[in-house]
DNA sequence: TTGTGTTTTATTGCCTCC
DNA sequence: GGAGGCAATAAAACACAA
């Protein structure tokens, strides 16, 4: 007999017990054990395919249905009954295990995704740091209006975001540095003024990041699934 | 051939529903 | 209280590497 081949079954266990025209009660069936351990047989091919058919229709069928069909397939009703059972706890046991896959795929994905969030957010809190600085200085008067074009060009070099993500508004760019990035000087200082306004809420979200997504959490049994 | 892991058939105990 | 479902488990049958 080749691998993968059934042992040829033309009848089973329960054809030649005592329990022939009893119903499908799966508990009563303790005294005829040593029958059993005799003769298990697997069911053939044909049995199986006509079984599974049955499944894709009706995964519980009423009871006339199992009957009917373990009288065609020569099988006792409460075979059927039995494999029905085992088939959805067998169908239940894969679905589980896809649903654990696609869960597993889309933690993997929110995963990189966070990391690459959190990236762009450190470029910007660098960012927001150098506009700090130049904001302080024009609030001090450092920056005259002879100096105001060279402090712009400082500011233009300098304030190139390392992240150009239409997700934030801002422009895709290949060579950011040939972009007027910023605009007109007072364009600056509006932003300087914001920066000021960021810089309150950049604390905030800086405290509730901790919360969410504090690294010593992940070794929590939730996180690591 | 044999040891071992997997699949399939069957049992048992508990639970829910009518 | 009986019927039938499910979860956990046993055990036979099977697959396969060494």
């Amino acid at each position: 007999m080749s691998v993968g081949e059934r042992p040829p079954t033309n009848s089973n266990m329960w054809s030649q017990s005592s329990l022939l025209g009893k119903d499908l009660n799966l508990h009563s069936m303790s005294s005829i054990k040593n029958c059993k351990d005799n003769m298990r047989r697997r069911f053939n091919d044909e049995q199986i395919r006509s079984l599974e058919h049955m499944f894709e229709t009706e995964a519980r069928p009423e009871l006339r249905t199992k009957q009917q069909l373990a009288k065609s397939l020569g099988l006792q009703p409460r075979q059927v009954a039995i494999w029905f059972q085992n088939k959805r706890a067998r169908s239940k046991s894969k679905q589980l295990e896809m649903e654990y896959r696609m869960l597993k795929i889309s933690y993997d994905n929110l995963g990189s995704k966070y990391e690459m969030l959190k990236k762009e957010n450190e470029a910007l809190l660098i960012q927001l740091q150098r506009l700090r600085k130049i904001t302080e200085k024009v609030g001090n008067g450092e920056i005259q209006n002879e100096g105001n074009k060279l402090e712009t060009e400082v500011i233009k070099s300098e304030f190139i975001p390392e992240t150009c993500s239409p997700e934030f508004g801002l422009p895709l760019c290949e060579d950011s540095r040939e972009i007027d990035y910023l605009g007109t000087e007072s364009d600056i200082l509006n932003m300087a003024q914001i920066a000021y306004g960021l810089s309150e809420i950049e604390n905030e979200c800086n405290i509730e990041s901790r919360i969410f997504f504090d690294d010593s959490d992940c070794r929590s049994p939730l996180w690591e699934f």
